[in-house]
DNA sequence: TGAAAATATGAATACTTGTTCATATGTTAA
DNA sequence: TTAACATATGAACAAGTATTCATATTTTCA
């Protein structure tokens, strides 16, 4: 298969919001639905801060979207891909711890 | 689906090999197959050391393995999933891209 | 309106990481 | 053995990035 430099430079760039821990477990919340930014800070333990920084994030990447309810911020998952990729790459890692 | 702190940092560390514009395109050549550093580095376009520190980086993390032949060194594949890997990525980008 | 709650943002810091340049290592052939 | 080829490696530098801390913004409710 033939792919452009942009294209790979492009996929590289896709494949780094995943290659961050924070990130990573956010992702894997929100694979079971919606929360706010409190639940997320609370269920990893992580300071909201840090929290909002990396929704930012994915947000920007059109990876996660919001949605505001009160004063609270609800986020989900916009990509119906990243369950896919989230799980092609944990089956190797669950592969490899295997054996 | 319950996935323990410790893989999903497994996972976001084994992310990151493909977060590298460098790194992608050097697989996505092996994808073709095995070629020398020297190829590489060629068809690249990049200096052989980068190459040599990349290659390095993915020996390390059993993602590709050497074989030598003279003075020459050919690096393939050394995982079944990374193809697939890379082809749920490029999916995605080439549908993001497609609208 | 003012205070509290929830989230976002900016600047500073520390850490990681990719590239470069120089050089070392290993291999072949004359 | 020596020279040339192919690759590997180490140190230094530069650039990127995640976290922290402080503070700003937005919304609700008394």
């Amino acid at each position: 298969m033939d792919v452009s430099i942009d294209t790979l430079f492009e996929l590289s760039e896709f494949f780094k919001f995943f290659g961050d821990t924070t990130r990573i477990r956010i992702i894997h919340l929100m694979l079971s639905g919606e929360l706010s930014v409190n639940e997320i800070a609370e269920k990893l333990n992580l300071e909201q801060s840090v929290v909002s920084h990396q929704l930012r994030i994915l947000r920007t990447a059109n990876l996660v979207k919001p949605r505001r309810d009160g004063r609270k911020m609800f986020y989900s998952l916009d990509d119906e891909h990243i369950g896919l990729i989230f799980d092609t790459g944990l089956t190797h890692i669950l592969h490899k711890k295997g054996k």
